[in-house]
DNA sequence: GTAGGGTTAG
């Protein structure tokens, strides 16, 4: 694992626009008690087990959300074990069932709501062409009546429901409701409502849909699982889960049952929620009720544990429909693959879209937008190319996202010049435009391997043609000058983005970090410039741990004050930076203050991991700076463990990590001097890459011998 | 978009 784009020393202290955050930046986790820990003794180096030590910082106490058995609760107590009686008799007909005492609970009706066929209409040109005249004009009130009068045929249901069906937008729709209404030529109908409720969903218009519903309850008009069904989408488009809810509680409060549609609607508001439980119970009731899920049910529950990234949750999805002899369709299929990328199980993904291809489903750009962008956060070059390969052979469909993911996928693989070509192609190509995230991600990649001339013709080209430039491209741009020691080209850059209006963020703030830890004199004091006018604070911070004077104390609560406000995957990256600034400027103790702190809240869960037979030491997520910190840490602790004679293992061990990715192979080179200026006794491993290995012996001889220097 | 549900990018 390496950071994607660095090369050399900043390898880990750069932010990285790496989709691998579960892997660089670690995840955190809560607590132990850092003001009950000495500092002298660091002892959480050998003291932690296997598992993530839990940071303290109760970092996101304010956006917790009510737990889910709280969120189920109005609907377990409210609807799903007490239906009513009238929707019981509907979804079981022709139930056997002969304990009256225990009803067998049902959650939806088996059969779908039917839909009116429409009957031939002959006028049907006729109006189309009259809708579409009106959708496309821009009349006034006055006018728009004015044309309507001359509708071409009578408004009689059928035609009224033709026009209504192909006007839009929203507006339009609405005022010929309005229309047709005031004429009061014949009753309006449900399907009326319906037809216009879904344009105004279209226009996500959830309080007008809303107006209507409660006419239609004003006037005795039947709400059908229709209408229900778009009430309930609408409100999910328009974030009001809550209205979702309360909607579909209303529903069954009427005597109303909810049929499949109608079922996975209400799925969906749980799944977008990310309440997995409640989707889930949903599923069960369903299930229990008789319900055979359709493919639409099983992408809802496939979206819900990918969201998750719950493994197992996407193998039970699987399972079922096997079970059920559901066959997958292709939108399943893309759900799925997306989950497995979620889960991190990039070779499962590739099996499945195997499989997929076999049962002769093809797949479209979304298909293969998910499965290179699996490939490329695996690192895995041979079947990303592949993969293009059989694209461009089999002429499966492309489109520009999936372009753009072909380019992120390169930069990822560090593939300078297939993106190259590929940007190149877009450039020629008359379906797809270069758009913003086209430019980003090449300048990630010239960003990455440090080409700032093409990174500069670039930014230029940005300018010109009009693409305007957005934080991640600053921040790619900012790493490249910045490594290529360009200081007053990342100064420029910086304030015409800030001017611009990008708001930088907190990973172009570790990116200035990390360059003011490789910059001296003038030009690191530009940098700190402009990070004053991103992050004020971090400046004074690093003043302070620059000034001898600052306490232990004082380091301790600011750090902690400024990983509370610091987004989480940048967290990591700011202990990295900060690290090897005072390793920089000869304050190294400081170093293993922050690196303790660091360990404290739990930004290296992992660092030491520990079996009975081997002890080892994680720096693959580490800076070079913190690297060494850490081994230096762990060589004091060994010592003292040696010189109290108290019990080792056979082997113990340092991962820095091969270094797979292309432009970074750093971390390992400057480890392996670190363990040589320090005499230590480890030795890199031949068979197994990014290891350092030392006997017990080897560290018990070696300290023994420091001690009788020392002597 | 032909009255209702599900899938694509740092």
């Amino acid at each position: 694992m390496a950071a994607k784009f660095s090369t050399g020393l900043d390898i880990h202290c750069s932010i990285p626009y790496t989709s691998d955050t579960k892997l660089l930046y670690g995840s955190s986790s809560s607590s132990t008690k850092s003001s009950r820990l000495s500092l002298k003794r660091f002892t959480i180096l050998c003291n932690s087990t296997s598992k993530s030590p839990k940071p303290n910082l109760d970092l996101d106490s304010s956006k917790k959300k009510p737990s889910l058995s709280e969120q189920l609760k109005p609907l377990s107590n409210t609807i799903l074990d007490d239906p009513p009686n009238q929707a019981r008799i509907l979804s079981k007909p022709k139930s056997t069932w002969v304990n009256p005492t225990r009803p067998k609970p049902s959650v939806l009706s088996l059969q779908r709501q039917k839909r009116s066929t429409y009957s031939y209409n002959p006028q049907i040109r006729d109006l189309k062409n009259f809708a579409r005249r009106l959708s496309e004009s821009h009349f006034s009130d006055d006018a728009f009546l004015a044309v309507l009068e001359d509708i071409p045929h009578p408004p009689t249901r059928d035609n009224a429901l033709l026009v209504l069906n192909s006007l839009r937008p929203w507006q339009k729709t609405i005022f010929f409701f309005n229309w047709i209404k005031t004429r009061n030529l014949f009753p309006l109908e449900t399907i009326f409502y319906n037809v216009a409720m879904k344009s105004l969903r279209f226009g996500r218009q959830f309080q007008q849909i809303e107006e209507l519903a409660f006419e239609m309850i004003d006037s005795g008009i039947e709400l059908d699982n229709i209408t229900y069904s778009t009430i309930i989408t609408c409100a999910k488009r328009c974030n009001l889960f809550d209205k979702a809810v309360e909607w579909f509680e209303r529903m069954y409060k009427t005597g109303l049952m909810p049929d499949e549609v109608t079922y996975s609607a209400v799925l969906d508001v749980y799944a977008q929620l990310g309440k997995v439980e409640e989707v889930m119970s949903l599923y069960e009731r369903g299930r229990a009720s008789g319900w055979t899920p359709d493919p639409v049910a099983f992408a809802v529950l496939a979206k819900v544990f990918g969201a998750a990234g719950d493994y197992d949750g996407i193998r039970f999805v699987l399972q079922e429909m096997k079970a059920l002899e559901v066959q997958p369709n292709l939108v399943v299929y893309n759900t799925l693959l997306e989950a497995m990328g979620k889960a991190g199980k990039p070779g499962l993904a590739r099996s499945l879209f195997e499989e997929m291809v076999d049962s002769g489903v093809t797949p479209d750009a979304k298909t293969l937008t998910a499965l290179i962008k699996i490939y490329g956060k695996a690192r895995w070059a041979r079947d990303a190319l592949d993969l293009w390969e059989r694209m461009k052979s089999n002429g499966w469909p492309m489109d520009f996202i999936l372009y753009n993911t072909l380019l992120s996928m390169c930069a990822d693989l560090g593939l300078e010049e297939v993106a190259e070509t590929l940007f190149h192609d877009m450039r020629k190509s008359d379906n797809c435009r270069l758009d913003s995230w086209s430019y980003t991600a090449m300048l990630n990649i010239y960003g990455s391997v440090g080409n700032a001339e093409k990174a500069m013709a670039l930014f230029e080209e940005m300018s010109r043609v009009g693409i305007e430039l957005n934080v991640m491209g600053c921040t790619c741009l900012v790493q490249c000058f910045g490594r290529a020691q360009r200081i007053d080209d990342l100064v420029k850059v910086f304030e015409v983005s800030v001017q611009r209006g990008v708001r930088p963020d907190d990973r172009l703030c570790g990116c200035l970090l990390s360059v003011v830890s490789y910059c001296k004199g003038d030009d690191a004091d530009k940098v700190l410039a402009c990070l004053q006018q991103a992050n004020p604070r971090l400046v004074t911070f690093v003043k302070m741990l620059e000034d001898e004077s600052t306490s232990y104390d004082i380091v301790k609560e600011e750090f902690r004050s400024i990983l509370t406000n610091t987004s989480d995957d940048a967290r990591r990256p700011f202990c990295n930076c900060l690290i090897d600034i005072c390793r920089k400027r000869n304050r190294a103790e400081r170093a293993h203050e922050l690196l303790y702190l660091g360990t404290v809240y739990g930004l290296y869960p992992g660092l030491h991991t520990k079996t009975p037979e081997e002890w080892r030491l994680n720096v693959r997520a580490l800076s070079v700076g913190a690297a060494q910190t850490a081994f230096e840490e762990w060589m004091r602790t060994l010592a003292k463990i040696v010189q109290s004679e108290e019990p080792l293992p056979e082997v113990l061990s340092a991962n820095t990590g091969a270094g797979t990715h292309k432009f970074s192979q750093g971390l390992a080179n400057a480890f392996a001097s670190h363990v040589e200026k320090l005499a230590a006794p480890f030795k890199q491993s031949e068979e197994k890459a990014g290891f350092f290995i030392a006997t017990r012996e080897d560290v018990v001889s070696w300290v023994q011998s420091k001690a009788a220097a020392t002597a």
